[in-house]
RNA sequence: CGGGGCGUAGCGCAGACUGGUAGCGCGUUUGGUUCGGGACCAAAAGGUCAUGGGUUCAAAUCCCAUCGCCCCGACCA
């Protein structure tokens, strides 16, 4: 039954050519489910599970199927054909490190938590690797003494290890999972933009020939180090990251990292008034202050005692919104910013926590852009159960400075061109760093120039979340019924479904199609199950094949067959000897069009 | 790590409060009737009731501990 003529035509099939094009249902394994599985909360993971595609083996750990697999290596393939395109060149390095090398760079204790560590029977301390900055940066170091041999890009696809807090939603937060990591030494900052600016230009065709839309934004460094990022976020209600979008301009960020313009100022009295303690015994959340004072939660002025590399001092934000721990080292120009103890808060304001205010303190006090002017504002009076009214910070309290120190919301003014911005949820399926020297200097990684003069590579790392995205796709390609694969990244491009398999004809016109797709190196799957045509029909939506062939007496008996894209609702009756043409052409289409 | 929920057949669940022979639906196997959107009839297989301990004549059920999974939070490229 199983035809050979895969072997000759295997030139057809870039890249798969290990893989036979056309697939028997019964042959393979498909197992899906009729019902949501338990473990599964968003969309995109329950139909991972129902269609088959990958189990469970613990908590953030999964086996993927053949199906999964099938997918996980189109989104491989689209990948690497981008990143050679781009000119960056593939390796693979070790997911074990030595202990030492995380040392160098000094992430061992900054990242320590996240990797999983180990030791061998010699009791020498290994970890997992959770990315690859520092194995890279020492081959570059050995390797790339000389101008002649920069600029040059390194990336792999390979299984990374992160002992996440909490995995979740199935490949989204992963203990293991498949990253593509890239790497770029240049010698100086202009060269390093046009390599950073070669992964971006990559990262856009990647995301578009997976079938995916992405929305670029400015992104927070983390503890990756460096100075400037993009992340590339598919939307999604379901999304860990939040962003915002400006609804004029092109400005779009991250909420760890977005910036607005100060609003106007918030003046709630004539600040006429002095300011004046009031009773507010047990009142210590700004909603039970608002509440008792009966004002308006803005009015009042939140302050929270932070050390500043180790030293204490204020912050104050509007008591409606957050601080934004992420922007405080930028703004206020200090390498950390923890927040303090209760013991600290106590002895710098002189009241338990929940009645902190700036009004006399004798730490350094930042306040929010979004307080500068406020009058009749509330504050805590730096003693128990009491706060403070008809305040107006720039008279009452030492200000030490004004800045941008809050967590932008939708609403707030862009901090480009002043209109309002939007704020959307995203998975960050792409991120790319301009990382300059942090790691190239640690390791020691320079090489000789035209003059012979020893020089520090510049650096810029670039990540995609292979599995991530691998799941995205369908958290935004799905529909009641399933999964609407892009042809792209499909597992099969085409099913077909022989309405009855014990009819011989169907069957000779399903083997002579298949048979004529073979050919064309398009890869099919044959569901030649012994079933109803309902549960074909239904197990094929779920799945989420691009096209659907459907075989029956009925259109037979006029020399027809049934093509169905999935996205579609309309089917198209095809006279037998148009059916390769018309569904070779769809292909085509759908593939140029996504 | 804090808070909450859940572990019973491959999947989804009931049974637990009030201890007394292990249940239902789907799936699976066999036979038959069906056959264009998850059919029907009949028969059957399938369980350390998460694990360990305790109480009891008797524990899925009550008590204690542990482990695992899911959600919220903290946290996190």
């Amino acid at each position: 039954m199983i035809k050979s003529s895969c072997i000759n035509r295997s030139c057809a099939v870039q890249y798969v050519v290990w893989s036979k094009p056309d697939m028997r249902w019964t042959k393979t394994l498909i197992p899906t489910l009729r019902e949501d599985p338990q473990e599964a909360e968003i969309d995109s993971h329950k139909l991972l599970l129902r269609a088959g595609l990958i189990r469970k083996l613990a908590g953030g750990l999964y086996t993927f199927l053949p199906l999964g697999l099938r997918v996980l290596h189109k989104v491989e393939r689209i990948v690497r054909e981008e990143m050679d395109r781009a000119g960056a060149l593939e390796i693979l390095m070790p997911a074990l490190h030595p202990r030492e090398i995380w040392e160098r760079s000094g992430r061992y204790s900054i990242m320590g938590d996240v990797m999983f560590r180990l030791a061998d029977r010699q009791k020498k301390d290994f970890v997992l690797g959770p990315t690859h900055e520092e194995i890279v940066t020492e081959l570059a170091a050995g390797e790339l003494r000389s101008y002649r041999l920069v600029p040059r890009t390194f990336y792999q696809i390979q299984a990374k290890f992160r002992d996440e807090i909490r995995p979740r939603f199935g490949l989204m937060r992963a203990k293991e999972f498949i990253m593509k990591d890239a790497y770029s030494f240049d010698v100086d900052s202009q060269a390093a933009d046009a390599s950073y600016d070669a992964m971006y230009q990559a990262y856009v065709r990647i995301f578009k020939r997976c079938g995916i839309r992405t929305k670029v934004v400015e992104a927070d460094t983390g503890a990756m180090g460096g100075k400037w990022s993009h992340e590339f976020m598919v939307l999604a209600d379901s999304g860990e990251d939040g962003l915002v979008e400006c609804t004029s301009c092109s400005y779009a960020a991250n909420l760890e990292r977005a910036e607005r313009q100060p609003p106007e100022p918030a003046v709630w009295e004539t600040g006429d008034d002095l300011p004046e303690p009031v009773a507010t015994p047990g009142q210590r959340t700004i909603e039970e202050v608002a509440a008792f004072l009966k004002c308006k939660p803005a009015q009042l002025i939140k302050t929270m005692i932070y050390r500043l590399d180790g030293k204490p001092a204020a912050i104050l934000v509007p008591g409606d919104r957050e601080i934004n721990e992420h922007k405080l080292p930028q703004a206020l120009n200090v390498r950390e910013a923890v927040l303090a103890d209760e013991a600290t808060i106590a002895s710098v304001t002189g009241a338990p926590v929940g009645f902190a205010g700036p009004i006399g303190l004798t730490i350094p006090v930042y306040a929010d852009l979004g307080l500068k002017g406020i009058r009749g504002g509330v504050t805590g009076a730096n003693r128990a159960d009491t706060h403070t009214r008809h305040v107006s910070l720039d008279r009452d309290a030492a200000i030490t400075a004004y800045a941008d120190l809050c967590v932008v919301k939708g609403g707030d003014r862009c901090p480009r061109c002043g209109a309002d911005l939007a704020e959307q949820r995203g998975i960050e399926v792409g991120h790319v760093f301009k990382l300059g020297t942090k790691y190239t200097e640690a390791f020691n990684a320079s090489f000789l120039d035209e003059n012979g003069h020893q020089q520090t590579l510049i650096m810029g790392c670039y990540g995609i979340g292979v599995t991530r995205t691998l799941q995205s796709i369908i958290e935004q390609s799905r529909d009641a019924n399933g999964i609407i694969w892009p042809t792209a990244v499909a597992p099969y491009p085409v099913i077909v479904l022989p309405m009855n398999v014990q009819h011989e004809p169907t069957m000779a016109v399903v083997n002579r199609l298949v048979g004529e797709l073979e050919t064309r190196g398009i890869e099919v799957l044959v569901d030649d199950r012994d079933e109803r045509p309902g549960v074909k029909f239904k197990d094929s939506d779920l799945v989420g094949f691009p096209i659907r062939v459907v075989v029956g007496e009925r259109g037979l008996a006029k020399q027809q067959v049934e093509i169905k894209r999935r996205r579609d609702t309309q089917a198209v009756m095809s006279p037998l000897d148009e059916a390769l043409t018309t569904i070779v052409n769809m292909i085509q289409h759908d593939t140029q069009q996504e």
